[in-house]
DNA sequence: GTTGAGTCCGAACGCTCGTTCGAAGACACG
DNA sequence: CGTGTCTTCGAACGAGCGTTCGGACTCAAC
């Protein structure tokens, strides 16, 4: 076995810090705390990151993107509005739960970050609520007029899914799937009253 | 016009807290920092409270509870469990949207109390949980089986109301019962799959 | 054997943190 | 005036912070 190459120290160094962040939140968490939970000492550290903030955003962007490109892919070719919002939602769950720490972090220290990488998380915020209201506006096109604003439901919508990090145990007795038909039924249920067939759940379309 | 009683003093310390905790983070706000914003030297703090800690515990359990207290005081002689139902929304998103500071401190550095303080905001918030639920059981009694897992329900419910100081302004142009009124009918719409009529909604109740 | 790039660290720097302490001003009461 | 309580503060304490710097180790290339 070959050891670790740069990058996939600096990949394990990110799953340490985001674990840590999403145990005692940035602000409480020093270097000091990372360096003895990664095995690194202190100034170890500072040959793969340039900052305590860099860590930050290294692990907001990136998993981040990834869920953008997750919704991009689940996306892809699917045309009826309904199946696009179920597939939305259940790639945004999904990222979620099987990455509760990484999107805690995402989720709870959006304003930790200042400058040129707030600026770049907020541009991928930006495009991916475009995403959703974009949805949504398709959603209204063919089953019409919404029970409720569309900006407020959108808003809606991620504070049900980015809530989660408060409440859920992936390993408990709900499983992703139950939870994303839940959101999925939930939320379509009440922005355009519609009862939402089995069908239409992206969990059996899928299966 | 006297000068202001000790109690008077801790309140707008209090609130000066709440606004820069909000602004900054409880993390990220220092002792100096509330010295300078409330006019009191930084030993004075220490006159009116024990500790940083104290002072975040008085913000989150005085707030808390006077979110309670006007839930009882709303429901009280309330039966309809629809309408018990959209007067505990109600309730929320009024207090949060007339003390965005204050309750972003309480959603937001829920993490950030430790010891008795914390066990005594949790059982304040067991309480909060249970009176929900409890109203989400009788709303399934009279209205038939419910569309999603009650449990999770309510957590979505709690995830839509306390995510909103991530983007709700209350000088934008959603004013609070229009806010109140969508996340009324999103949530319930899903919940049991009614389309909710205007008289359910506790804006049109009141007036 | 020497080089040189890649990797890692002990020790320190300057700074800010929450908290404390002793004293001083204000002010009512005798 | 003197006394005691309430209120306020300047100055300091020890601790911890993010970051830097110079040097030392490894190891393939020549």
């Amino acid at each position: 076995m070959a050891s670790p190459t740069h990058d996939q120290k600096l990949d394990a160094l990110l799953t340490v810090a985001a674990r840590v962040f999403a145990e005692r939140g940035y602000a409480n968490t020093s270097m000091r705390d990372l360096a003895r939970e990664s095995g690194v000492s202190l100034a170890g550290l500072y040959y793969y990151v340039e900052s305590k903030e860099e860590l930050l955003f290294l692990i907001q962007s990136r998993h981040f993107q990834a869920v953008f490109d997750g919704m991009r892919e689940r996306l892809a070719g699917v045309t009826d509005p309904i199946e696009r919002l179920s597939r939305f939602i259940d790639n945004h769950l999904d990222y979620f739960a099987s990455h509760m720490a990484e999107m805690k972090v995402l989720s709870h220290e959006a304003g930790a970050l200042s400058g040129d990488y707030l600026l770049a998380v907020n541009e991928t915020k930006r495009s991916y609520t475009r995403a959703l209201m974009d949805i949504l506006g398709a959603v209204e096109q063919s089953h019409g007029p919404a029970h409720a604003n569309r900006r407020v439901a959108a808003y809606c919508l991620f504070g049900m899914m980015n809530w989660i990090y408060n409440w859920y145990d992936p390993l408990g007795d709900v499983g992703v799937e139950a939870l994303s038909t839940n959101v999925c039924r939930l939320f379509l249920g009440g922005y355009i009253g519609l009862p939402v067939s089995e069908a239409a759940l992206p969990r059996s379309a899928a299966g």
